[in-house]
RNA sequence: GGCCUUAUCGUCUAACGGUUCAGGACGCAGCCCUCUCAAGGCUGAAAUACGGGUUCGAUUCCCGUUAAGGCUACCA
């Protein structure tokens, strides 16, 4: 196999999908595992869609999921420049060579008319496709339109009746009648160029040996064949990734949830476990491992154990395949996660080895770095409400008694251990003739406001004494 | 409507004609552990869309049906 090159080419319409960060990801993977080269191009042909930022964006995220590109926007390469709108004059050099051959026409119908065009073949029931009006121009006529600035379009030609077909990594070979497709327009009015053009164009100048995309691009593909074929050139490797899907087997859509990566990104989730989770969507190493680096999976990886089947985007196992990775992160490390987000809260002038024994407690409990605040909040801050069902159940006539003891007695404990602060709990539930269950449960509604967390004595020890017993005393006085 | 693609537990998937009561994971249920919640351990329910072939033998190959999805733009 010569020098692999492949590319992600996505259009810069403001954010990056989580299709777009696996198709990226797998050409990635794909390029590292043969030593090619990884290429980005940004495809802005469609100056409406235009969206501000969307390319440092774009960059942005995909260094956050760890995939570095060799060349593209801002990197260069012996290719640049890798954004379409800054390769205008290439696109129209070849569609002009297109024209010269007759592979390729002029036309100047308005949307007005193809609506038309299109309305009356619905009716007719015939498949909607151009009826190549434009071809019954003479040469003169074409003159006289394009002269006096016309709007005017380039379509290609699509041979009559043939048979075009390709091989597929994913899907094997795939077959089209040249007679279901459309006079595709190559070059728009304005100038630009549609994505087929620029998409095969770029492609073989940029020496792409293989094509890795989405399958909504499947059906386009015969006619970037036919492109291929008409400019003489060779025809890259095609392999049509199966489609993300919603939970009701629709196309991924944002409509039904988070589809952006920085969606997930400020959630929480790791990076590591996006890409891992994304990674086996679609493909598996063919035995039961599930956790993987993206070293590991450049290792593994390979198109023929990409299946051709949808799959759906589970929430849930992103959700556990997060927690794995937060288990498997240092507490160091999730200490330096938590700080900016105890800032951007406004909790801060914890000590290190307090935040670190805050995770030490937690990090079995939570599924993102987040949520040490959402879950355990009172580690930060008192509580400032309480769980009404937990007080119902477990606060009762004698509870403001026992915990007065618990008080007293954390007053008198000099080093405040959990095994010292039992020993307290337990005297005290002794003393009133109640089952430490009777304190316990009470006891972790004042300190905490909420009825679930880590082992009491555990948790007490690490808010101290001093916050122990403010805080006893506070839900004494609330609750009697 | 036309063209193309796809079809194993609810979901992600394994089994590339034969040591398969169809395996694993997420989720779910139960039990154990336990001061709560988790974690952990154990157990369980849960699938080859349907109908024809081919074959000694089909989840696996072929055909049809059905269903789902994609495409059908001067969007990508």
């Amino acid at each position: 196999m010569s020098q692999v090159r492949v590319r992600f080419a996505p259009s810069p319409t403001g954010y990056l999908h989580v299709g777009g960060l696996r198709t990226a990801l797998y050409n990635y993977l794909f390029a590292r595992k043969h030593q090619g080269t990884f290429i980005l191009r940004i495809e802005d042909t469609d100056r409406t869609r235009l969206v501000e930022g969307a390319v440092e964006n774009l960059i942005d995220t995909l260094r956050w999921a760890g995939l570095e590109f060799d060349e593209g926007p801002g990197k260069g390469g012996p290719d640049a420049p890798y954004v379409q709108s800054e390769r205008l004059p290439i696109y129209r050099e070849h569609a002009e060579r297109l024209l010269r051959e007759r592979k390729a026409y002029y036309a100047f119908d308005t949307p007005e008319e193809l609506e038309e065009m299109r309305k009356r073949q619905e009716k007719m029931r015939i498949p909607p496709k151009y009826d190549r009006r434009a071809l019954k121009l003479t040469a003169a006529e074409v003159e006289l339109k394009l002269a006096s600035g016309i709007p005017a379009v380039v379509r290609m030609k699509v041979p009559e009746t043939e048979t075009v077909a390709f091989d597929d990594i994913i899907r094997g070979r795939v077959e089209f009648s040249s007679d279901r497709l459309d006079d595709q327009v190559l070059l728009k009015s304005d100038g630009y160029p549609t994505y087929h053009l620029a998409n095969v164009v770029d492609d073989h100048l940029m020496g792409i040996t293989h094509v890795i995309r989405g399958e909504e691009w499947l059906s386009s593909t015969p006619k970037h064949v036919l492109l291929y074929r008409y400019l003489g050139w060779e025809i890259p490797q095609f392999a049509h990734l199966p489609l993300l899907l919603n939970p009701d087997r629709s196309k991924l859509s944002k409509r039904q949830g988070d589809v952006a990566v920085e969606d997930y990104r400020a959630k929480g989730f790791f990076p590591e476990a996006l890409v891992n989770f994304v990674a086996l969507l679609g493909w598996n190493p063919g035995d039961e491992r599930e956790i993987f680096s993206l070293q590991d999976l450049v290792r593994e990886f390979s198109l023929e154990r990409v299946g051709k089947s949808g799959a759906v985007f589970n929430l849930e196992k992103l959700h556990w395949m997060n927690t794995e990775y937060l288990r498997r992160r240092s507490n160091e490390d999730l200490v330096t996660l938590l700080r900016p987000k105890l800032a951007a809260a406004g909790l801060e002038g914890f000590s290190d080895s307090y935040l670190m024994q805050v995770v030490g407690l937690m990090k079995e409990r939570v599924n993102s770095v987040e949520e040490f605040l959402t879950f355990s909040s009172y580690f930060f801050r008192d509580p400032g409400s309480y769980d009404e069902a937990s007080r119902k159940k477990n606060w009762t006539a004698e509870t403001s008694t026992v915990l007065r003891d618990v008080a007293q007695g954390l007053d008198a404990l000099a080093p405040c251990t959990a095994t010292g602060i039992e020993e307290v709990v337990r005297v005290a539930a002794a003393k009133r003739g109640i089952s430490a269950g009777k304190v316990i449960h009470p006891l972790r509604l004042a300190l905490t406001g909420v009825a679930l967390g880590p082992g009491l004595f555990e948790l007490m020890a690490v808010l101290g004494k001093e916050t122990c017993v403010r805080r006893i005393e506070s839900a004494i006085a609330r609750f009697g």
